[in-house]
DNA sequence: CCTAATTATCGTCAGGCACA
DNA sequence: TGTGCCTGACGATAATTAGG
């Protein structure tokens, strides 16, 4: 349940996790007790039963998800309107549509802004979540001492010793394990092991890089096999394992240097690459964007949940002043 | 059960923005 | 100014749902 990783998203008198989805149309105020003076801790009670405790009811004004005036005014707007106008969406201009929304600031900007107001707000971080980083299934391997995922998917373990181990997400368990043992890796130093990893390419290869400036290269279409091939064969996919010429930062593709370019179609060769680099880049980026934009989104939805049981307590709250203010003369 | 409609997901492109 | 990153938009495809 995303309530139970995103109920801190902002700072609020909501001090209780809870686990509900669709909370905004189904929070009902069933406590009551507000207290006067001091800030008294109410019951708000779930459709699911369960309790969430609100400190008091008239605060000071909270910060909102929607800080900055005007932009992120438009941007809640926007969210808001998917479901409802969506007439509307074909009588705007598209490039104007587009020129509005370029300036919206990213996601992680504006939840780290509002991280700022409160150690309860946490920042979009760059790296993986915990439950992506240690898929289940992996927990079964021989303790390796490194895991990570591949922009298909797939799971990299490496083992002490230089074993790879390679598992499919969609098959149950060990059995989408592959392994392939590195013969000259040698034992790798300690905190080392790094490993970069690359999506499949247009030639139908995948490739990631290994400890030692290594490169393990997936091909489904068993190219030609160096000597130094350490992969399996028969229905698996093969890996080679190749050594660049120099330790590459977070390419991907081992292409010659430019100076070394001689015919157009070297040229057209590593036009080619890098044009598979930045897609495969803007991939990443692209699964990334849609990650934080969830995560906001959620955010957002909680935080109305959160302020529509406010608003309850506050028209409650105000009726109750009413009745003190003006009380009833027979 | 089948089919159409709706929703979700993904890859790609384009444009803005920050930074060296 | 070039480069890389971020993100909205768009189209394609898969998955899910509703209706007959």
């Amino acid at each position: 349940m995303w309530w139970h990783q995103h109920n801190l998203c902002f700072r609020h008198p909501v001090e209780e996790d809870y686990s509900s989805g669709d909370l905004e149309k189904k929070v009902s105020v069933a406590g009551s007790g507000t207290g006067r003076g001091s800030p008294a801790v109410t019951l708000v009670q779930l459709p699911s039963g369960q309790t969430v405790h609100v400190r008091g009811v008239i605060q000071t004004p909270q910060p909102s998800v929607i800080q900055s005036p005007q932009i992120q005014t438009v941007q809640v707007a926007t969210i808001a309107e998917t479901d409802e106008s969506a007439e509307s969406e074909d009588v705007i201009d598209s490039h104007k549509r587009r020129e509005i929304l370029s300036r919206r600031p990213s996601y992680r900007k504006i939840l780290n802004e509002l991280s700022s107001d409160g150690p309860g707000v946490p920042k979009i971080e760059e790296e993986k979540s915990e439950e992506e980083r240690t898929p289940p299934h992996i927990a079964t391997m021989a303790v390796p001492t490194s895991i990570y995922q591949t922009s298909t998917g797939q799971y990299i373990a490496i083992a002490q010793g230089g074993t790879i181990q390679i598992s499919n997400p969609g098959s149950d368990g060990v059995q989408g394990l592959q392994a392939l043992t590195m013969t000259n890796s040698g034992a790798p130093p300690p905190g080392a092991t790094i490993v970069q990893y690359a999506a499949q390419s247009a030639d139908g290869t995948q490739q990631f890089f290994v400890p030692g400036s290594q490169v393990v290269v997936q091909d489904e279409e068993t190219e030609l096999a160096p000597s130094h091939m350490a992969a399996a064969t028969g229905d698996m996919p093969t890996y080679q394992i190749r050594a660049p010429t120099t330790a590459l930062p977070q390419g991907v593709v081992m292409a010659a240097s430019p100076g070394s370019l001689h015919s157009p179609q070297q040229l057209a060769e590593e036009a080619t690459r890098k044009r598979e680099l930045r897609l495969m880049k803007n991939r990443e980026a692209a699964k990334e964007c849609r990650r934080r934009k969830k995560e906001y989104v959620k955010c957002l939805e909680s935080r109305v949940a959160v302020l529509e049981v406010q608003n309850k307590k506050l028209i409650e709250e105000l009726e109750t002043l009413k009745d003190i203010c003006s009380p009833k003369t027979d």
